[in-house]
DNA sequence: CGGGCGGTTGAGTTGTGTCAAGGTGCGTGG
DNA sequence: CCACGCACCTTGACACAACTCAACCGCCCG
């Protein structure tokens, strides 16, 4: 991907939700600092370390987690490139949790002296990175929903259509799934379920002919039901493009 | 409470994580518009609407919740005086959730050409109100964490440790405890239990010495052993004064 | 004084966890 | 190019935390 083109997922995901001026666009990419990569499981950021850019992830799954004394671990959030990863960490200086490489990653840092000039000179563009951190929120309550009232099998629904409509905004969703190359544990971690429990409901998705999960490909064979099964709305996620 | 004063338990929050100038302050104070009341039970915000203030909470207790087609609902997050209740609502335009009075309440609404006026001319407040959502989405973190690993007890142990330690910062905790007029329903709904289990859940924790929770009261018996055996850490709240 | 809501407790059920034993596929090194 | 080993997946048997249903209590408020 040309050194151009690294934020175009971004850019793909904020005229999602509103227009975007050329030279807003323009601030952004100058905002941008030098690419880096990652390996799968790498640590990206370790809870509690002091900040000085947030990450763009351009390429591959990240994960942010918290975990438990016990070993145990909570997955909070999954992110697809064209998320920021710890935009957050711009407010909040040091995380309350860690961000983890799934797969093989690239990521673009925007320092935060440029995203505090952003906040000085461009408040639109302020909004709408703002309208980025809570949107994140938004995610996060979806899935305390599924967390506290769904059944595992609606739980792993939910979340595959959930991955699917967010891929689609970032083009990198076909018309019957996606590729996810992470583990049946990552999964589990996601939802508070275990790695056990998560291959049993995947093996009723498939025998009801809902989805399948398979060599790191999602596919929904019956989307359409599926949405339906496990009650998913998108409207969670501001597909919706208005004035901020 | 004097008008004059209504906004104080915000500044205490804001001033928990940095400095706020007197210029800051007489901006934030000229934004409010009247206050308004709410009955126990009365629905404040309704999922979908269209918004165009957003409410700091004066008086009583706020919640947040998402439901389900069967009727269950999960609560997403509970309010306290000082908080905003909906300020993310400020860049998401409408809301995913609803929000309800759990008790009496009063509340005052920031319109959001105020807001505007402030992201256009304030940066750092813009940046401090930022902050307020980006918490309130580690706390949504905090809560995954309860819902997806933690025991019954544990879940339960650990809101009553939260609530004291973000009461205290608003000067509603004393030494032993809290009010907290909300039915133990509304605890479970938090929690991703049922009433009857919180029910039980309760009765340990008062037989084990650790806390109680009766006629609207919490009472922390042994918080130092309570916040041990709950794993409560309350870095994620981020009380620490810092440059923003 | 009566009705209703919320709290309390018991008995039985169930969804998900735990533990354990293979199976499968892929990367690495000989 | 094959063989080994390791990570991950898969399945079964059993355990248990939390749920459901139901009855009763107690307090508040009209």
């Amino acid at each position: 991907m040309s050194t151009d083109a690294v934020i175009d997922r971004l850019l793909r995901q904020l005229r999602a939700r509103d227009k975007l001026s050329a030279a807003e666009e323009t601030v952004l990419r100058a905002a941008a600092a030098e690419p880096c990569s990652y390996a799968a499981d790498e640590e990206v950021v370790r809870e509690g370390e002091d900040l000085t850019a947030s990450l763009l992830l351009t390429e591959g799954w990240m994960c942010r987690y918290k975990d438990l004394p016990d070993g145990r671990r909570q997955i909070s959030a999954l992110h697809i490139p064209g998320d920021f990863v710890d935009l957050h960490g711009f407010t909040l200086k040091r995380l309350d949790h860690h961000v983890q490489a799934l797969t093989r990653c690239r990521a673009v840092p925007f320092p935060h002296e440029h995203l505090r000039a952003i906040t000085e000179q461009h408040s639109h563009l302020t909004r709408m990175l703002w309208l980025l951190t809570t949107i994140d929120a938004a995610i996060h309550r979806e899935w305390e929903l599924s967390l506290g009232c769904r059944t595992a099998l609606a739980r792993v629904g939910h979340l595959f259509c959930e991955l699917m409509a967010r891929l689609e905004v970032v083009g990198l969703a076909d018309d019957h799934g996606f590729d996810l190359n992470v583990t049946q544990r990552a999964i589990a971690e996601c939802l508070g379920l275990t790695n056990v429990h998560v291959n049993r409901t995947l093996r009723t998705l498939r025998e009801e002919g809902l989805a399948t999960f398979r060599r790191g490909r999602v596919t929904l064979l019956d989307r359409r039901r599926l949405e339906q099964l496990v009650d998913f709305d998108p409207s969670y996620l501001y597909l919706v493009r208005e004035p901020h």
